[in-house]
DNA sequence: GTATATGATTGACT
DNA sequence: AGTCAATCATATAC
């Protein structure tokens, strides 16, 4: 209290108002009534005014002289650290922000659809194979999936460039904003804290915009998503040359088919497909054979004589038996037909 | 336009 | 993880 009552004194000494002024009420009525305050108050503006009428240069001495004051580095820091005691005190409690989660989750999204992470990311990658399992001939996949890429990548060159001049804008103020502090604190109490803050504050103005920029982007590919998805549900049929080979396998290996994972490989390698696809087909043939013997009779005759032609051709020209077809023990029920072919 | 064929998807199961 | 069974959605044949 007394520390204060001194520094009310320095302070308005200089307003040309002495200590009873303001200690008294009583006093002050009593002025009022005399007219004396606005004679101060009339004082006060003149000087307020003569400022204006100053030179720059005696201006810029005055300055000097209070730079240069002795007291001066002690008054600073005492300031500085009123300051520190209370304005930031007050502020401190909202300031430790914890690492937000959705922009970690935006940050990771963005990363796993190869967006924000190296260029040929997991994303195109994925994309790449969700492209393959559309199905259709190769040359139509490749068109759609090239289609994608080629979105994504537009996506994700805007995105980067967003981010680059985000970043440039935030650097640029926080170094502005740096300067003109540090130049400031040489006439006014700011503390190096104050300056950590406050860069503190325009990182985390910029970083929700940057929140922003990843929030629309992720939408983009969410968009570009859901429209390849859709694409990928129209279906190709496979070209006559893969269906036959599959077929061929399929009736040949009738009493087991289940094609191991290399064998899946070296049919998708034959057909130009993917192995999910083979296991697709595999799938559905099994189960529709299954379902209708009878329908398939024909066809499994068809493939049964290929395969029979085929393994003697084989045999033929190696002078040995190396029939492709395996004997049928109790898996699927083997299609029964005459000699000529018919059931 | 309708029926059928066919590749893909999904959920349950082992 | 691989498979089955049901189902979806589209292609193709008529």
């Amino acid at each position: 209290m007394d520390d204060q009552t001194r520094m009310m004194t320095g302070l308005t000494g200089l307003g040309g108002l002495q200590q009873a002024d303001v200690g008294d009420p009583d006093s002050v009525r009593k002025q009022q009534s005399l007219g004396q305050p606005q004679q101060d108050i009339g004082d006060i503006l003149q000087q307020i005014m003569a400022i204006t009428d100053e030179s720059l240069d005696e201006a810029q001495a005055r300055k000097h002289a209070l730079n240069c004051h002795r007291m001066k580095p002690a008054l600073f820091s005492v300031l500085c650290e009123i300051k520190e005691k209370t304005v930031l005190s007050i502020r401190g409690v909202q300031e430790e922000d914890p690492p937000d989660p959705q922009i970690m989750r935006l940050d990771n999204m963005l990363l796993a659809e190869g967006v924000s992470g190296p260029e040929k990311g997991g994303g195109s990658a994925a994309a790449a194979a969700a492209a393959a399992a559309a199905g259709g001939s190769p040359t139509d996949s490749s068109i759609e999936h090239s289609d994608y890429r080629a979105k994504l990548a537009q996506i994700r060159q805007i995105y980067h460039s967003e981010l680059e001049k985000y970043e440039q804008a935030c650097s640029e103020f926080t170094n502005h904003v740096m300067n003109l502090l540090r130049e400031q604190s040489r006439t006014r109490p700011i503390s190096p804290k104050e300056i950590e803050r406050m860069v503190a504050i325009i990182h985390r103005k910029f970083s929700s915009i940057q929140m922003q920029l990843k929030q629309s982007t992720c939408e983009a590919v969410m968009i570009l998503r859901s429209r390849f998805l859709d694409a990928r549900r129209k279906r190709r049929n496979f070209n006559k040359q893969a269906t036959e080979v599959l077929n061929e396998y399929f009736y040949s290996h009738l009493s087991n088919p289940y094609p191991s994972e290399e064998a899946k490989e070296e049919l998708a390698k034959k057909c130009g497909i993917t192995v999910s696809q083979v296991s697709n087909w595999f799938g559905n043939k099994r189960i529709r054979y299954k379902k209708n013997i009878g329908k398939f009779q024909e066809e499994a005759n068809l493939y049964a004589v290929k395969t029979a032609v085929d393994a003697a051709n084989v045999s033929a020209q190696a002078s040995q038996a190396n029939s492709p077809a395996t004997p049928n023990s109790g898996g699927y029920p083997a299609p029964c037909y005459t000699p000529d072919g018919r059931l």
